[in-house]
DNA sequence: TCTGGGGTCCTAGGACCC
DNA sequence: TCTGGGGTCCTAGGACCC
């Protein structure tokens, strides 16, 4: 399996974990919002996908549909947000750049996360420096865990969460401090244990990490495969999963949007999908790389009591990967038109590209009809004054500009760090 | 009225080849 | 046409993560 050992304090794996991102960022720009109820929306405003503590203490879950929780939203003054994205991703990158320097290795694990070893000796206080750098520059509190390998650092890091006397900084260094840790940390709570591993692991009598790392390990293998296995190690302090600084290239991208209204006619699904796929295209070109299939899904509303449901999909294999706009979006609309059915209404749709390569490896075809050199100058062209002007400024005609199956943004804040219109501006 | 979006890894089973 | 073991490749579906 490949394990390393790594024991002595300097081998420590940190995680810094940004508490409540989402909220966090908006409360930033809002400091009048301190110690208040927070909340931030997925796409159309529809589920609770950020809480910040003081909402998290009035019960509102993660995941729960908005509307389900309006009343309690007003009883209680909870400040709701729409998702900025746009916002949530420059405050990554500005909390990601204080790390960088103090690491020797530096993995970005997600928007709010990153895997670290530090520079020389790993120790609680430089942690907590660190921490402390981090809030001071940015405004975003965070938590940090110390452990000899990612999976017991999530643990020390749920745990700083979970109690304020840690300060927000907990190492799990010695065998004996990761026993007990591990002894009263539930399975649930694991890194890589869902709700179903969760749920078997229970009918058989597991319901604490610990009796989890003593299971029989061919129980583990046949019950929860190889990631059960690699994750029981990790618990013993063996690490199968090291840091890792090189992002891999991505095998897939997608871009797929619920629809604020249900989308009836061909032409705004057309819109929408040229859209999406425009947008698979940028994202591709940006890793330097080419897709070998597209592949196009609708759905109807599958909340719609007595309504006829619709999901479809179909996929097309390119003859030469390509990263070229209009080849995408043409290969998109045309698995639209065999899918398409006019009389249903539909909520969601989406692009989505796999057999991903990178562009210096593609293999020409022999009755290859496009000139390749020229359509990538014409591309470059497109994504620089895009990148200028804002996206989707240079677009294809098929993207249209009514957008009628836009999002719901009703509680959009501004984008305070990315856009010169939406600066702050302060009156003394 | 109103229920997210974007990913990864693993496994089983089918098709195909020698 | 059938038999059979062994290997590879592909795909769909499950489970999980943030």
């Amino acid at each position: 399996m490949g394990c390393r050992n790594l024991r002595n304090s300097q081998g420590l794996i940190a995680i810094v974990d940004c508490n409540n991102f989402y909220a966090s960022c908006e409360r930033v720009f809002r400091p009048n919002l301190t110690g208040k109820p927070i909340v931030v929306l997925s796409n159309n405003d529809g589920c609770v996908i950020a809480r910040s503590n003081e909402a998290k203490a009035l019960g509102i879950k993660m995941g729960t549909p908005a509307f389900k929780n309006d009343k309690l939203f007003s009883r209680n003054g909870v400040h709701v947000f729409s998702c900025n994205f746009e916002l949530y991703g420059d405050m990554s990158r500005r909390v990601m750049d204080i790390i960088k320097p103090e690491t020797d290795e530096m993995e970005f694990y997600s928007i709010d996360e990153a895997f670290l070893t530090f520079k020389g000796p790993a120790s609680e206080e430089r942690a907590r420096a660190l921490r402390f750098q981090i809030l001071k520059w940015t405004g975003i509190p965070v938590s940090i865990g110390l452990a000899p390998t990612k999976t017991l650092a999530k643990v020390a890091v749920h745990i700083a969460k979970k109690n304020p006397s840690t300060r927000g900084v907990y190492s799990l260094s010695s065998p004996t401090s990761i026993e007990r840790a591990l002894y009263s940390f539930p399975v649930d709570d694991l890194w890589g244990i869902g709700y179903r591993s969760a749920t078997k692991l229970k009918s058989f009598g597991i319901s604490s990490a610990l009796q989890l790392r003593r299971a029989h390990h061919g129980w583990v293998r046949r019950n929860l495969s190889v990631t059960g296995v690699k994750l029981q190690k990790e618990l013993c302090g063996t690490v199968c999963s090291p840091v890792n600084e090189v992002i891999p290239r991505k095998q897939n991208i997608r871009t797929a949007r619920s629809f604020g209204k249900e989308v009836e006619t061909y032409s705004a699904l057309k819109e929408a999908i040229g859209t999406f796929a425009v947008n698979c295209a940028t994202k591709l070109r940006k890793e330097g790389s080419c897709c070998s299939t597209v592949t196009v899904f609708i759905h109807t509303n599958p909340f719609k009591p007595h309504a006829l449901e619709y999901n479809n999909s179909r996929t097309l294999k390119l003859d030469v990967p390509t990263n070229d706009n209009m080849e995408i979006v043409a290969a998109a609309i045309k698995l639209l038109k065999e899918i398409y059915r006019p009389i249903f209404a539909y909520k969601k749709a989406g692009v989505m590209i796999g057999g991903i390569v990178p562009d210096s490896q593609v293999q020409l075809g022999l009755f290859d009809a496009v000139d390749r050199s020229r359509r990538s100058y014409l591309m470059q062209s497109i994504d620089e004054i895009n990148s200028k002007l804002g996206r989707d400024k240079v677009r294809l005609a098929v993207q249209g500009f009514d957008r009628k199956w836009r999002l719901r943004q009703e509680r959009l804040s501004p984008c305070y760090t990315t856009r010169f219109s939406d600066l702050l501006t302060v009156k003394i």
